[in-house]
This record gives C-alpha cells, sequence and structure tokens, in this order.
DNA sequence: TTGACTCCCATAAATTCCCATGGTATCCCA
DNA sequence: TGGGATACCATGGGAATTTATGGGAGTCAA
C-alpha cells in the first residue's frame, strides 16, 4: 500500500529518491516500479508491474477497436520500468518530467495501489480542491459506515 | 475495539505513547496501527491497516472521476503508517501534527473501530459540544440490530 | 572526444532503535 | 487487610542506522 505525502528534491540529472515507505512496499512485495502519464491529471502515476500487467490484460477485454482500447494502449508506450541506484533514486524520463511540468522539485502522494509524482504548483492546486468538495460536500458517505456484506 | 480516553506527553521527537490497552487491542489482531487526517473534525484518527485496505479497495469500485473517489485518494495521501519503538510509542507526522494543532499534549479517545487524538484545546470543545447536544435533545436512540428482510 | 547515462561512494540530517528511570497499578502472602 | 514486591506503563536521552542528496568515476555510443 502506497499511503502518505513527501517533497523531494529533483537534481540536475533528473533524479529524485523514492520515499523509503514507497521503496520499502516495493521490496517486500518483490515488486518493480513503473511510472507513466496519469489519464486524468497533469501528474506522473506510479505502481507496480502487477498492477500494470493488470491493465494490459483488461484492453484484451475491451473491444479492440475501441477508444478506450486506443487510450490504453497509448498510455502504456509512455510507461517506463525504473531501476533504482544504491541511494534508491530513481531518473525520471524527460517525457515525464515534461508532461508533469516537474523542474527541481516533486511531490509524492500515496493514494493506495498507486501513487502520483506532481510539480509543488499542480499538487497545490489539486490539494486545495479537494479540501474545497470536502467542505462543500462533506466526507464520502462510505467512510461513515461500515461496508456490509 | 479501542475504548477510553487517555491524555499522553508529545515530546520534542514528537513522540507519543500509544495507550497500552489501544496497542494490546491491535498486538491481539495482528494489526498494524494507521494514523490519518480526519475528514470530519481537526483531529486524528487512527485505524487497523486492514480497514485502511477496504477504504482503498472501495476507490476502485467507485467511479475514477468522481468527488469520492477524489477525497478518498487525498485521505490516502495523508494517511501514514505507524512504527513502535520498543516502549510503545510512535513518531506523529509533523503534517499531523500541524493540522490538528497538536502541541506537547494529546487526548486520546477511543470510539470503537477507531480513535481520534486531539489537542486538549480541541478535545474540550468538542466534548462540551457533546454534552450540550445531550442536554438539549435527550441521549439518541441506538439501532442496535439492523432490521432483518 | 564529447555528451549522456549508469553506477558507486560520501555526508549531513533525520529517523529509528535501544536502554534507563520514575511512577503507578497489581499481585501475593503473611 | 496491610504492606512489600513485582510488573507494567509513560517518558527521557543517546547511540546507531537510514534517508535524502551531492558529486565523481567509469561506460557506451556516435
Amino acid at each position: 500500500m502506497f499511503l502518505s505525502t513527501s517533497h523531494n528534491k529533483i537534481d540536475l540529472k533528473s533524479r529524485v529518491s523514492i520515499p523509503a515507505s514507497f521503496r520499502l512496499n516495493l521490496e517486500k512485495n518483490n515488486e518493480q516500479l513503473i511510472l507513466f502519464k496519469s489519464l486524468q491529471f497533469k501528474c506522473i502515476e506510479g505502481t507496480t508491474y502487477s498492477r500494470m500487467q493488470m491493465y494490459i490484460n483488461s484492453i484484451d477485454e475491451l473491444d479492440a477497436l475501441s477508444d478506450e482500447a486506443f487510450v490504453l494502449r497509448m498510455m502504456m508506450a509512455d510507461s517506463f520500468e525504473m531501476k533504482f541506484d544504491t541511494g534508491g533514486r530513481v531518473v525520471i524520463p524527460e517525457i515525464l518530467m515534461n508532461f508533469s511540468k516537474l523542474t527541481d522539485k516533486a511531490v509524492f502522494m500515496g493514494i493506495g495501489e498507486s501513487f502520483y509524482i506532481w510539480s509543488p504548483n499542480e499538487y497545490e492546486n489539486q490539494y486545495s480542491k479537494s479540501q474545497k468538495i470536502l467542505k462543500e460536500k462533506g466526507p464520502p458517505k462510505l467512510i461513515l459506515k461500515k461496508k456490509s456484506d
């Protein structure tokens, strides 16, 4: 599980430390890290090799000619398997740096099965947006009651 | 189950003892402790890893573009897996300290499936508020079992 | 040879781990 | 029932480890 938020520095070589807790989570489950363009936001999404495999498999279940399948295939094309250096860093591919407007700071945001990497700016925007929704609509219903079968 | 209230000290390293009864409850069930920003109050909420897993699984079942999913993901970003030292303490993440206005004292309040951590101030406020409601409206009607079909 | 990339070492700061202590509740036995 | 012994709890402090980050040497391709 990927949880928590942390702000890390990106150096001139586009290297950034993946938060230790994320790394630990990957190691524990013997997983490879995949980074790819988020389909929803201007950010990078990180997840496990296994979960990416799940996405790939789901393409087969779609109509091969559908728009959904097309978009998913494009997503694969912008996906990268990451290698760690001995310090726990990865080099962020240029395509992803540009897409998510990253320069020298990255915000890592664990969201359960995967995590986001935002530019500080975009992170602020999205975070305050969530706080606004929370204020207006209140907490999601399923928080308040135990899920029954 | 988490019950009862206790007042513990937070030291300069942001360490605080989790009440023994809470710890015992976790150990007995072989559970990890998760702390996260309450969606309802200015306090920290503590719960089990399993229960958090439940929320995460429910994200996949929601429309990924919905406000509910968005808020839930943000909740994960503000959640932290805790490690105990040999004395039964955890370090409270800075994000949570700030959010709940904690400095040197924490009030632990067991509420069943989870517990709250308040600043003494906020605790007083919420507590007297509940007493006031109780006085004005009388005790709530308890629904002890689900209506059977 | 130059530039880009990978791999590895170095380091300061932060975090984690471990031992120590005083106080309080609990137990046990006379 | 009293009183001492014991166990456990909350807390303090310091040592050891880990983390994030900087920098350089080696490698490969053009």
